[in-house]
RNA sequence: GCGCCCGUGGUGAAAUGGAUAUCACAACAGUCUUCGGAACUGUUGUUGCAGGUUCGAGUCCUGCCGGGCGCACCA
């Protein structure tokens, strides 16, 4: 019905030579303005040099000429804003269709043809998997889903670190403490706290001591070179554990990885390459270390091999984003999701690869995220002042199984109910607020369960399928075609649902998963008050069948929604 | 010091340059003999300050005040 509106509406401003490509139809915000409003007249009174009022009325008495069958009623109201009412039917006739659509609804393949690499989670090995790495994992996880929503072909990559100066601090601080390194027998939670606490050890004792920060900037050399078999096993010991840890975490937050690329096999792709364009002059030397001098550029410059010959940070990325299009050449756009703090620095690495490659370089984008923060300031994986993934799961598990306790479900069952709860309810946190800010995580406490939540959209769909259980028993079935009472007006809910295939389109052009969160919240709400006033699973009621088409397509557009952020939905809960 | 980002009710957030700034929490007052109360209905209360651009500014521009992040061998 947009599309018809939009395209009548088109022929009308091409009539009055008004230029079509500024015709916009939003969906007011205030509901009783109608269903769609345009603010075309305003846009365009000025260069015609009549007043918006005045404009707008040249273009209704045009468009009511020959009305499309769809519109009910346009009028003008306000500074000149043009609002259309569309016919209820047709809102309740889409519902039926989208039943029978089902699954598929609010899917599209306008973006068919692109391939996308998306990289995010990034956690460190010997470090703790923390609520930063968690929301990375969350953003990228529903940033990938969107494009993949719309047709898109989507390559979900990891890049952990296993190498670098911060496995030298955890491993110097493992040889001080042999005889506490847990057996192969105890918890993987246990194993990675022990390698989060030599990492802190390790960086207060690098901090505190010039002799200490010999002897682990040697370690690192040594751990690079594979010169020593005791630091090898060590080595060999701590990445695999925390690996381990990573895939855990992935399957219970729902990430599958087509693939990941260790920063270690990256060092000597990323030297060689540094190398090769410092020849050609992309790089420099200074004071013994590689750098490209990004002040030419306005931006900062950054060592890409240091003066001791080790490829840093920098050169490591830049040989991953290059073999990442090597990998995957029939990418079209890659994808970078990290903490915020880094913006300064990919503005660098994109310049960089723009000159090594333009085509990589224009293809390469950086999501910068906020961070968790405390009440009492930023959270650091430095100084052991952070709250894990494991932390944060296992607090909210413990509130969502004191809330179900005593509701008849089987160990198993609580235990797969509490899972994909707190699991909702920390992502829905993330992704409800726009990407680049901070989400303050006071305490587990501020993950909510009621209004604005993630258990609250879950809470909405479980209610209705447990209406549709009810509707089942009773024998009312949704209709298959449009021949059936209908209601003669129209709620929110309709309205709402309708929507969603162009919320998702929008929330996919400007990589905005809280658009989708905030529609969502808008639709629960819809859905509980139309639950509140209308009896749905009533055999003698004649409106029984399509209200049960209605609480379906809700069901439908709700749980593809939260699929879209990364959000399951239990059976019961 | 330079650069980037951000200041929205008591709190946490939303708002492609559009209409009366939206939502939740908290507070207060209600609803239900009901298909699941993690619900529904209502009340109170908000765009840091000063200019500018625009038919129209929370949004764009300038200055100020306040906060965050980044600025050479960490990742």
């Amino acid at each position: 019905m947009k599309q018809e509106i939009n395209k009548h509406l088109e022929s009308v401003a091409t009539m009055l030579a008004i230029p079509p490509s500024s015709i916009k139809l939003d969906y007011p915000e205030n509901p009783e303005h109608g269903d769609f409003s345009s603010n075309i007249a305003m846009a365009n009174a000025k260069k015609m040099g009549l007043s918006p009022k005045d404009l707008a009325e040249k273009i209704v008495a045009e468009f009511t000429k020959d009305m499309p069958a769809a519109v009910e009623s346009v009028s003008i109201a306000g500074p000149g804003f043009i609002n259309f009412k569309v016919k209820d039917a047709l809102f309740s006739e889409e519902i039926i269709s989208i039943v029978k659509v089902g699954a598929e609804y609010g899917w599209s393949d306008g973006e068919k043809g692109r391939n996308a690499i998306f990289e995010y989670t990034d956690p460190n090995t010997f470090k703790v998997f923390h609520i930063g790495h968690l929301m990375s994992n969350a953003i990228g996880e529903s940033l990938s889903r969107l494009d993949q929503s719309q047709g898109a072909a989507v390559t979900r990559i990891c890049y952990p670190s296993d190498i670098g100066l911060h496995i030298a601090k955890s491993i110097w601080a493992m040889e001080k403490h042999r005889s506490e390194i847990p057996a192969d027998g105890v918890a993987i939670q246990e194993k990675t706290a022990f390698l989060g606490k030599m990492y802190v050890e390790g960086v207060q004792a690098y901090e505190a001591l010039a002799t200490n920060k010999d002897d682990i900037d040697a370690l690192n050399k040594v751990i690079y070179e594979k010169s020593s078999d005791t630091v090898n096993a060590l080595y060999e010991k701590g990445r695999a554990w925390s690996l381990k840890h990573f895939e855990l975490l992935y399957a219970r937050l729902g990430t599958k990885f087509d693939g990941s690329i260790f920063e270690s096999e990256m060092a000597p792709v990323g030297l060689e390459i540094t190398k090769k364009f410092l020849a050609s002059g992309v790089f420099v030397e200074s004071e013994g270390a590689v750098v490209f001098k990004g002040e030419d550029h306005g931006l900062h410059t950054r060592v890409f091999i240091s003066s001791k010959g080790l490829p840093t940070y920098e050169a490591k990325e830049l040989g991953l984003n290059i073999t990442k299009f090597e990998k995957y050449p029939a990418t079209n756009e890659s994808v970078i999701v990290t903490a915020s703090e880094q913006n300064d620095y990919f503005k660098v690495l994109k310049k960089v690869l723009s000159l090594i490659d333009e085509n990589i370089g224009t293809k390469t984008h950086h999501i910068g995220h906020g961070m968790m923060r405390f009440a009492s300031g930023k959270m650091s994986s430095r100084t052991g002042k952070v709250i894990t993934a494991e932390d944060l799961l296992s607090d909210i598990r413990e509130m969502v199984s004191e809330k179900i306790n005593g509701r008849g479900f089987s160990v198993e069952e609580a235990d797969e109910i509490s899972d994909i709860i707190a699991i909702g309810a920390i992502k829905y946190t993330i992704l409800r607020q726009a990407i680049g800010g901070d989400v303050i995580f006071d305490s587990a406490a501020s993950v909510s369960f009621e209004g604005d939540s993630g258990p609250y959209l879950q809470y909405s769909v479980v209610r209705a399928n447990s209406v549709l259980d009810k509707a089942k028993q009773e024998g009312i079935e949704a209709p298959a075609d449009a021949k059936v009472v209908l209601p003669e007006r129209v709620s929110l809910l309709e309205k709402l649902i309708t929507r969603f295939p162009d919320i998702l389109e929008r929330a996919r052009n400007e990589y905005t998963p809280q658009h989708v969160a905030n529609y969502l919240i808008n639709l629960a709400g819809a859905f509980n008050s139309y639950y509140a006033n209308n009896i749905i699973a009533d055999k003698n009621e004649p409106l029984a069948p399509y209200r049960v088409a209605l609480t379906k397509a809700f069901v439908t557009t709700m749980t593809n929604g939260l699929w879209v952020l990364g959000i399951r939905v239990p059976k019961k809960m």
